[in-house]
DNA sequence: GTCGATTAGAGACGCACCGTCTCTAAAGGA
DNA sequence: TCCTTTAGAGACGGTGCGTCTCTAATCGAC
């Protein structure tokens, strides 16, 4: 639906950003397990071969989509000035994406991309990082030098959820990974017992 | 390789397990990614019909073979008398299946089966709350009654993982799972900062 | 033991999509 | 203006899907 480009022939720069349009529609349109090649060459009106030059598969060309359509999370870590809600925020960030992107992109693309993981996946892990350092500076924790396996929990608990259920997740299981489980991990000051029984954590 | 079977016709429940077995193979051989319908009747020497009798598809087929090969895990929960080594034993048998079945088959079945999660994937749950109610009952930890996030964390962090790499993963993985982010969650009255540093895990 | 219902084994079939290849002509730079 | 690049279009062989058809082996009923 990107308007015009109606009769002269695109190259180089703006063929590829309506190519990545294109696959972003498709995807909305059927979804990432019956998105193909041709429909996406359909859809932008061009031939397979000019797909094929620049991505050699299906999932090449749509992890090349996401930046194209969402761009870094780096450039949008919010900065609330408590932990708590930087963490949910980017969490909810996260979130907003995958309802964008469809349930299935992200096990779609892990099961054909073997060497889709580090870049892609290991942003969080710096972004998480800097909160967490943030937050040590304002003397809300203790110290934000943890491990690597603590700091990576949110995002991974979340990408979990995201991988296992078809439907787009739920505020609260959100508020839950933060309050139920990072939070308490990390030894906030003054949530040393948020976790007695099994609230539904919608509550604050 | 089920060695007999030379001449006769099977039928019935020997076929199926035959069958089942050849997807094991085919599993082992060309992996879960590249298994196909044909192969599995080729190597079980049958039709592909009689394969669609049974299964509907690939992903069926495959989630009908795990069990076949494994059994449930829930007859093979270790009960030490120590909850870390019961939650690391629970982790090491997933570890373990995950090696034999190849490292794509889950997130292979995964992007394909979205109606296979909720038995396949919730029966930990119960089996980590067997075993925090074990605890619980020794006094180990005071109270079994955690929220359901909290104990789910063991096995959605071991899936996770198990998800994105692509080998095998490694013992310390799983230590540094029970050790930095489940035992300090749930409170365990020995542990309370056994968390300070970046430690690698292997202690103990 | 014979008969009848079931279903295994084998393969052909049309279909969808893959990834490659070829060709013409439009675009853009020198 | 010419020349290089490459877009747009489609044909191609190959693979695997899921369906369908046919023969004959097997099993249960009697």
């Amino acid at each position: 639906m990107t308007a015009d480009s109606g009769s002269t022939r695109r190259r180089g720069a703006a063929l590829e950003a309506d190519i990545l349009d294109a696959v972003w529609e498709e995807l909305a349109a059927v979804g990432y397990a019956r998105l193909t090649m041709e429909g996406v060459a359909a859809r932008a009106r061009t031939g397979k071969q000019v797909l094929y030059r620049r991505w050699p598969n299906r999932a090449q060309l749509v992890k090349a989509a996401l930046p194209h359509r969402f761009g870094t999370i780096v450039d949008q870590v919010p900065d609330t000035g408590e932990l708590r809600a930087d963490v949910l925020g980017v969490l909810r960030l996260m979130a907003e994406r995958q309802r964008d992107m469809g349930s299935d992109v992200v096990v779609g693309l892990l099961g054909e991309a073997p060497e889709l993981d580090p870049t892609t996946f290991g942003i969080m892990q710096d972004v998480t990082r800097t909160l967490l350092e943030r937050a040590a500076k304002r003397g809300e924790i203790a110290t934000a030098d943890l491990p690597a396996r603590v700091i990576t929990v949110p995002a991974a608990l979340l990408r979990y959820e995201m991988m296992l259920s078809r439907t787009s997740i739920e505020d609260h299981v959100l508020v839950e990974i933060v309050d139920e489980v990072f939070l308490p991990l990390v030894g906030r000051a003054d949530t040393p017992e948020a976790r007695t029984s099994g609230g539904d954590g919608t509550g604050l």
